[in-house]
DNA sequence: CCTTTATTTAACAATAATGTTAAACAATGG
DNA sequence: CCATTGTTTAACATTATTGTTAAATAAAGG
């Protein structure tokens, strides 16, 4: 699979979304503070974790006992840059086509 | 599900993807076109498709015996929005954390 | 060394996603 | 009306995803 849709795919699982973005917030954690609060396993957050790696979003690196994770930008930049390269759908939402549909979907059948 | 995460469920499959892709194209396009080419049954297309509307992503017109695809801002806004809202982490890839990790990570061990 | 702490991997069960074919529907044209 | 065309829904099989618990690994400390 490409990159994009891997990351799409990673990103689409709460669990995964919700890790993505404490590691936002907080910069960068140990596998144990991720794992807490979010009444699961340990062991289904690693799985968790891993595919997220494998995605580019986040990087591990060891420090003694523990994996420190953290944000990694490649995945990140792989939707951005898709994102705007179709600036044009989403920036100007008024567009003749989509205004029609629109209002035929709306009316009262 | 929130949009968000259900608008990356559905890109994240090669096939709606790529449904969306041909949309952005060609604009507006009746289900029978977006059969063709992709070696899999007019069934499955129809509901990859109901995924995509389901997702915000894609529209349908009834025009006579067809119905008419074309792209719907809503699912992309969502999409477009929290990337956006990211922005750091995507634009200055330079940042210290991300270098230094990058670096260990490449170390000959 | 041996135990504890931190995390991952393996094996497995439950559920969800995806494709297939067949049947259903709806509009169109004889 | 009836057959045809365009598309969706139903029923089903196959494969993927996700969570669980138990076992494996690895560093740290006594």
């Amino acid at each position: 699979m490409n990159t994009l849709l891997t990351a799409f795919s990673a990103l689409s699982d709460a669990t995964r979304f919700s890790i993505v973005e404490q590691l936002m917030q907080d910069g960068e954690l140990p596998a144990g503070d991720l794992i807490e609060g979010r009444g699961m396993s340990g062991a289904a957050i690693s799985r968790h974790l891993k595919v997220l790696r494998a995605a580019g979003l986040v990087q591990q690196r060891v420090q003694g006992s523990q994996r420190m994770y953290s944000i990694q930008t490649a995945g990140l930049r792989a939707i951005a840059e898709w994102t705007i390269s179709k600036r044009q759908f989403w920036e100007n939402s008024l567009d003749r086509l989509n205004d029609l549909i629109e209002r035929e979907n709306s009316w009262p059948n």
